[in-house]
DNA sequence: TGTCAATAAATCAATTTCGTTGATTTATAG
DNA sequence: CTATAAATCAACGAAATTGATTTATTGACA
């Protein structure tokens, strides 16, 4: 049965459900006793008890924490990510590196391999990716190896149009190929909607159920969170913010990347955010042009869809993001905004590793979180909750 | 218990959940017999069976079609709407006439009252409503004011911007103002999105799960449509495409208005459209800045959720709202558009009774449609579907 | 042209899953 | 030692599933 059809629901479509919503509850607030589950799910507490008991031995939850006594009554027993119920890999693809990481359940990066190239190219990131992958996987436990989940790769699209050196990439389906060696499941999706991802399921932050996100790095793009899910679109481009039309006939990415800010500096920038060195002049020109143009793209933004935060994050060193939600913010002031409120403007707390976090957020989105948290593209005309299987531990397969 | 929090399933809400979605797949799709139903929706023919059942027990399926012959084995019985299934009441609030209509179950305007004025007064409108309200119930039988779900308002939001004459709109909540008086529940939506849930409901074309939507009225405004879903947004100003920044330093609705059309000719132009006379200058010099202001506006919003569709429609004559789709087309592919695909533009099929069929369908989405189809936000900060209760007839209560 | 097997829709009966309700156990504050 | 609140145990009810049965049509063969 396709599971990409809009889908009734079952008792057995609820119970996943429900599971999924139990470790989405957890991730986002922290340990949480069985009792704030059921307030939060409107559950009474013995389907909680039930559910929670299945968890803990799929070996998801963690009980073993403190109790926490200060009310009267039996003292909490507050619930925990277990961080070894399961473990993801993440391979981020970038203009001057490749990186591939291990996360763990709770969010941790475990292990990490960088390649630096003067350009991506398939092959070379495809062997680097299974040697890597490879040496990862003999690091393991046979018991860790069989809790991988998968692995999630976030890529630009469309990197040709970027440089005739990347030519190569058109036609290539990285993902395909890397499915076919490793044999584990495979996703790829856009960088940007990796990194809001990534914020999303691993930020520090508190966030609202709905945000859009900027990511600036050589290039521009961007994610969008609506309802407390990631939305990729129906062909999966969603979050291209980088192609937002801007005032002049260009696009975001034209005018706000750190590949425009090198081109002014007339060099490359480091890989070390303590290393970069900008004069002033060119500091403000970059970044008050920047902020002309990411305030125009987020006000449009706000237009369609109403988003109360716009997060702002980027390969870039902390004081220069900050600067940029700053100019960012006093632009949007400035603007035309009749009929709109304006949104907060933030920055991003998960800065150069948002990318890789959030390729490795991609199984885990798949396989652990509700339906659609990382919501993937739907064929057929009408909309449905897609339901989700019960989790059940690795051992039972 | 809130219903407004995030909740967990029950086997309850899937038995609503599975009833609303057979609805909404019949009005869609037309007609369908139990097989399709079942096959659409990944459920098993004999629960399909039970809930219809059900559905037409509480009159709101119709088993008396035809039998459709053709292939081997039992033909199909296809299972309609019962148009009597429900009643909605949909009130317009517009810059020069409010109207008030009566919608049945199948989409059918049944009774139309009209006020026009100067410019639009709550007190009016709010007397008007009332007494025509009073005129239509007084009109039906028994068990159809049984059916009546309740009255749905089409208003634009921050009346109070447009000119001094709508300062008295300032502070004033209608829809509690007329709940109050009408013992009904009442909804109030921006009209944008009140004529884009009109074509996602009761529109005549195939629609994908995911278009854009402009209305071009006196004033231009919008709505959203992801996953199948009308999305009003956080603080229900998602649409809001009137206020989208475009070159210039302006919004769309400085440039793509009929009130702009109107101050180039300095004269109103008349609510029949067969009498609209343009002079030829003025017509291509608005066609060809709204174009302009309409596709850098659908490029953004194509850029941040990947739109393949935008659909046109206004309160404008057809041959006029066509040249407008062919204009805005043309300036779609004229754009910088690197790293998107543009989407197909279309007209809407509504035209001038958008407004008044989506205020009726506010009702409508909220009592008889898949959770979320006319999304409402939910406070709270994890998102996940809310379920509704079983369908009863109004007889049950 | 008439009869009958094949086919597919729709329903009946029995079973399983899952959440709920009400009673019970456990551990802490005061 | 009592009140309180978390967590669990046992019985119950709602909803979907599976497998068998009924119903009505097509199409082939006599």
């Amino acid at each position: 049965m396709p599971t990409t059809m809009p889908a009734g629901s079952t008792p057995q479509g609820v119970r996943g459900q429900n599971e999924r919503l139990i470790l989405w509850l957890i991730r986002r607030n922290g340990p949480m006793p069985r009792a704030a589950l059921a307030q939060a799910m409107g559950l009474s507490a013995q389907a909680v008890s039930n559910i929670t008991r299945e968890l803990i031995a799929a070996g998801l939850l963690d009980a073993g924490g403190e109790r926490r006594r200060g009310k009267v009554g039996q003292p909490l027993l507050p619930l925990a990510l277990a961080p070894e119920g399961a473990l993801f890999l993440g391979l981020k693809v970038g203009r001057r590196l490749a990186e591939l990481v291990l996360v763990d359940f709770a969010g941790q990066i475990r292990q990490m391999r960088v390649l630096p190239h003067a350009f991506p190219h398939p092959d070379a990131i495809r062997d680097f990716a299974i040697a890597s992958a490879g040496e990862i996987l003999a690091g393991l436990t046979e018991a860790q190896r069989a809790r991988l989940s998968g692995m999630g790769i976030a890529s630009p699209f469309y990197l040709w149009d970027w440089a005739r050196e990347m030519e190569p990439w058109r036609g290539r389906d990285l993902r395909a190929e890397l499915a076919e060696v490793l044999d584990m499941p495979v996703w790829l999706e856009n960088d940007g909607s990796c990194a809001c991802g990534a914020e999303m399921m691993f930020g520090t932050a508190e966030l609202p159920e709905n945000f859009l996100y900027f990511y600036i790095a050589h290039f521009a793009g961007g994610g969008v969170v609506l309802d407390g899910r990631l939305r990729l679109g129906p062909s999966r481009n969603a979050g291209a913010m980088g192609s937002f039309p801007v005032p002049g006939g260009r696009q975001v990415l034209d005018v706000a990347s750190v590949s425009v800010l090198e081109a002014a500096l007339g060099h490359d920038l480091p890989l070390d955010d303590a290393a970069w060195d900008l004069p002033p002049d060119i500091l403000c020109e970059w970044l008050d042009k920047s902020a002309q143009v990411l305030s125009h793209a987020a006000l449009g933004a706000v237009a369609a869809l109403d988003f109360p935060l716009v997060v702002i994050d980027g390969a870039m060193p902390d004081k220069l993001r900050a600067a940029l939600v700053e100019a960012t913010s006093a632009s949007l002031a400035r603007m035309r905004h009749h009929g709109v409120t304006l949104p907060e403007v933030r920055a991003g707390t998960l800065g150069r590793s948002a990318r890789a976090l959030g390729a490795a957020a991609l199984p885990l989105g798949a396989g652990f979180m509700p339906g659609g948290t990382f919501s993937a593209p739907r064929p057929g005309r009408i909309g449905q909750e897609t339901q989700g299987a019960p989790l059940r531990s690795p051992d039972d397969r």
